[in-house]
DNA sequence: TTTACAAAATGACGTTACGTCAATTTCAAG
DNA sequence: CTTGAAATTGACGTAACGTCATTTTGTAAA
C-alpha cells in the first residue's frame, strides 16, 4: 500500500489534489490506516494517470467523473466534440495573433497614441467573440446531446462503422501509390458516397470537421492597415530565402 | 446622460458587468441619480470599447486596469508577451488535436476498451503539462518585467527604432519585386546584422518570436500508432484531388 | 398626486481546480 | 515514550461575472 507522499513522488499529483479528487469521489483510496491517512494501491495509480491524461486533453473533473464510471460512456462523442472544440480554439487564437501583430505595428507607427491605434482595429475586429465568451459547454450536456446520436459512431459494430474501418484500413494500404492512384480514389469516392448515403443530416460530425479543415484561408481583410499580414508573411519568407543563400555560401 | 439599460442595448455589455466593472473601479459612472442610479456618458462608452477589445486579446481586467490608468504604460511589452503566449498556446493546441484524433482512431480500432487505448496514447504524450498548468502568467508581473526591459522598443523614438521602423518601411516599398530581389536581400540582411550587433541578449524578443515562427516542423513521432496524422493529411488531400477530378467531369 | 409596475440597486452565493495557510492529530523512528 | 515529520480537516482565495432574492427608485397612467 501506497502512502499519500509516495503517490506524489511517483506521479507528481501534489497532496492537495488527491484530497480534492478524493472529496469529488472521483478517486478514492483502496484504504484508510486506523487513524485516517489514506493509502493507495496499484490500480488507484493507474486510474490517476488516466485522470492526468482526461484532463490534459481539456476535459474537466466532472466529465471525467462521468467517462470514469459510468461503464457504457459514449467516449467518441465526447472527443468529437473536444476535437471541434480545440479545432475552433486554435482559429481564434490565429485571429487573436493577427490582431496582435498588427497592434503592435500599428502602435509602433502612430507613435505614442496607442487609443488611436486600438480605435482603428476596433473597426477591423468587431463581432469577434471575447475569449471567455465561447468557452467550451459541458460534454455532458444532455440537451445537446440528441445532437451527436444521429453521428455515427465509429467504436460501435454495426455494419455502418464496420465499413468505415474497412475503407480506412483500405486506404491506409494503398497510400504508397500516390493521390492520384485508381484504388485510393475508387475508397475515396465510396466515403463520399457513403457520406451522402444517410443524407438527413446524419453525418453532422464528419461534415463539419471537413468543413473545418478544409476550408479555404478566410477571407482576409488585409491591406486595410499600413504594416499587415502580407508583409509580415513576406517578411518571414524572405528571411528562409537569405537564411539559405547565406547557407550556400558557406558550403 | 446614458441610462444603464441604454448601455446594454448599445454594446451588449449587461448591466450586472458594468456593476463589476464599477466596484473594481474599472470603468465608473460618469454620474449618478439622486436615488444612486448609475448614469454613463460617450467618453464612457469608448472606454468601455476599449476594454471590450483588449479582453478580447485576452488581457485580464487587471491588467486592463493599468493599461488605462497608468499614463505612461508599456503597451508594447505586454503585447509582445501575449502574442508569445498566443502563438504557444496555438501549438498546445495543435498537440492536443493531434492526440484527440489518434485517441478516437485507436478507440474505433480496439474496440470496447477504451482503458488500453488511452493507456498506449499515454505514453505518446508523456511530459505534456495540462490546459491549466501552462495558465499565463500575469503580464503586470513586476518580477519578470526586468526580462523585457532590454528588448528594442519599437514604440519609442530612439535612433534604433528609427532604423527598425525604415528598414520595415523599404521593404514594403520593394514586395512587388519577389523574395529574391537584390534591394529585398539586402534589406533584410541588413534587419540580420542589426540583430546580431545588440548581441547580449538584448533582443530576445525577435529571437524568441522569429524561433517560434520560423521553427521546422516539430520531429515527429508519427507512425507509431495505427492510423496516425500521416494517414489522415494523405486522406484530406486524396479527399481534395478527388473533388477536383469530380468537378472536372461536371464540366 | 397617488398608484403601480418596470428597472435599478445591493448583497450574497455559485462556478473550476486546486493553492495556501492554520490548527490539530497520527505515524514511525529512536 | 517522546518527538519531529507528515497527514488530517476546515476554510478562505482565485477570475469574471451569472443568477437569484430582496429592497428601492423612476416614471407613466389614472
Amino acid at each position: 500500500m501506497l502512502h499519500i507522499h509516495d503517490v506524489k513522488k511517483l506521479t507528481g499529483v501534489t497532496v492537495r489534489t488527491l484530497r480534492h479528487y478524493d472529496q469529488l469521489d472521483l478517486l478514492k483510496p483502496a484504504a484508510k490506516t486506523e487513524g485516517g491517512h489514506r493509502l493507495y494501491g496499484e490500480s488507484e495509480l493507474k486510474k490517476l494517470q488516466q485522470i492526468q491524461f482526461l484532463k490534459q486533453i481539456g476535459f474537466s473533473l466532472g466529465d471525467i467523473k462521468s467517462m470514469l464510471q459510468e461503464a457504457n460512456w459514449e467516449w467518441t462523442d465526447s472527443i468529437k466534440k473536444q476535437l471541434i472544440y480545440v479545432i475552433e480554439e486554435q482559429q481564434h487564437l490565429h485571429q487573436t495573433e493577427i490582431l496582435l501583430q498588427e497592434l503592435l505595428n500599428s502602435i509602433a507607427l502612430e507613435g505614442q497614441n496607442h487609443l488611436e491605434a486600438i480605435r482603428k482595429l476596433m473597426l477591423l475586429s468587431d463581432g469577434e467573440k471575447t475569449m471567455q465568451d465561447r468557452y467550451k459547454e459541458k460534454v455532458f450536456d444532455q440537451q445537446q446531446m440528441h445532437l451527436l446520436d444521429r453521428v455515427p459512431r465509429m467504436a460501435g459494430h454495426d455494419s455502418d462503422s464496420l465499413e468505415w474501418i474497412g475503407l480506412i484500413g483500405q486506404l491506409k494500404q494503398h497510400m504508397d501509390k500516390g493521390l492520384s492512384d485508381n484504388r485510393v480514389q475508387q475508397i475515396i469516392r465510396r466515403m463520399d458516397e457513403k457520406r451522402s448515403e444517410q443524407f438527413e443530416g446524419e453525418d453532422v460530425f464528419l461534415d463539419k470537421l471537413w468543413e473545418i479543415r478544409l476550408s479555404p484561408e478566410d477571407s482576409e481583410k488585409m491591406g486595410l492597415y499600413p504594416i499587415d499580414q502580407e508583409l509580415l508573411h513576406f517578411m518571414e519568407d524572405a528571411y528562409v530565402v537569405f537564411l539559405q543563400s547565406k547557407q550556400k555560401e558557406q558550403d
